[in-house]
DNA sequence: GTCGGTGCAAATGCTTTGCATTGAT
DNA sequence: ATCAATGCAAAGCATTTGCACCGAC
């Protein structure tokens, strides 16, 4: 059983909202909750999927809030520390990451024409991953799982390859 | 089923060799097999696994072969293109690629603790691939799949946080 | 007044590119 | 001769870092 909707951002589960979570890590650090880590934060949380670095800072600009450059990617380090994002990976020239925080593990599948990226998540595929570190003896963390494939409209339409949309670095680039 | 075990290099499979997959590829497109993509390409047999481009160079040297970054960075372009080799994407630092031509798709297990790497392979995972593809309406094209675990000898013996190896990044890193 | 935080500009480090030279047909 | 390949050094780019200044407790 899949399932990609975009699912309610947990509209009923009374979750720790972000923000708190990322204070008391803070704090528990003896650092501090600013208005600009704030901001990086709210803006992750406006995309709600994947993203990158600059994608962020044109989101922040667009709400006119300053922030550096090199105050976003230190941001983007205490994120990570912090266990609210992840990195994505899907090319080897910017990183991508993904808001993870109190959502289950979420996957990618990636267009090979369009360039279009859906997420989904899978029972079966934590299954599978479990089974196979059981087999092998290792103790499952966490996983990583992209599917290249052409999605039905590329399919269907012959489309044309891709404009704007520049086609994900897949199991052969250049 | 999950096989991890280092598998003999297909010692009966009567495959088309490499290089004669490599020399063909160029010559349908007017490109010529010299002496440096040759070497770059055995050296790369030899590895058999991951690797990335440095260590590829090191190798290189210690067979005396003299290939200019330069060309060690084209020749990886061309062998992609030629479907030989595949991009991995373990890390944002650098790519590493590995060698898939002939091969059953393979994943990676690395241990957060030591940075051990392990291949194996999962005929469930590709069922359950294809699946999610079914249910979404793709077409399945390729995969990668990594999984972040804890190794049984770290898990065991306490193991050191890794020296010589630098534990991968995954689900967090910094 | 002590620390951590921020922005800026400079530094990194992997990868790519421009260019003059070299080599194969 | 022609066309592609090579090596070198320079350029590109995403990301990181050094540093002087700022602000909260």
């Amino acid at each position: 059983m899949v399932s990609s909707d975009p699912q309610p951002p947990s509209p009923k589960q009374p979750m720790a909202p972000l923000c708190s979570v990322f204070r008391r890590y803070l704090k528990s650090r003896g650092l501090k909750y600013t208005n600009e880590r704030a901001d990086v934060l709210d803006a992750i949380i406006a995309r709600d999927g994947v993203f990158e670095a600059e994608e962020l800072l044109l989101e922040l600009r667009r709400r006119s809030h300053r922030v550096s450059k090199a105050t976003l990617y230190r941001t983007i380090h205490l994120l990570q520390d912090a266990g609210i994002i992840v990195q994505a990976l899907f090319n080897s020239k910017q990183s991508h990451f993904q808001l993870i925080y109190g959502k289950q593990p979420r996957d990618h599948m990636v267009c090979m024409k369009t360039g279009r990226l859906i997420e989904f998540q899978s029972e079966d595929l934590i299954a599978v991953r479990n089974r196979i570190c059981k087999e092998l003896g290792w103790s499952p963390v966490g996983h990583r799982f992209q599917i290249y494939a052409v999605s039905p409209e590329a399919e269907a339409h012959k489309v044309h390859p891709a404009k704007s949309q520049s086609p994900r670095t897949p199991p052969r680039s250049r």
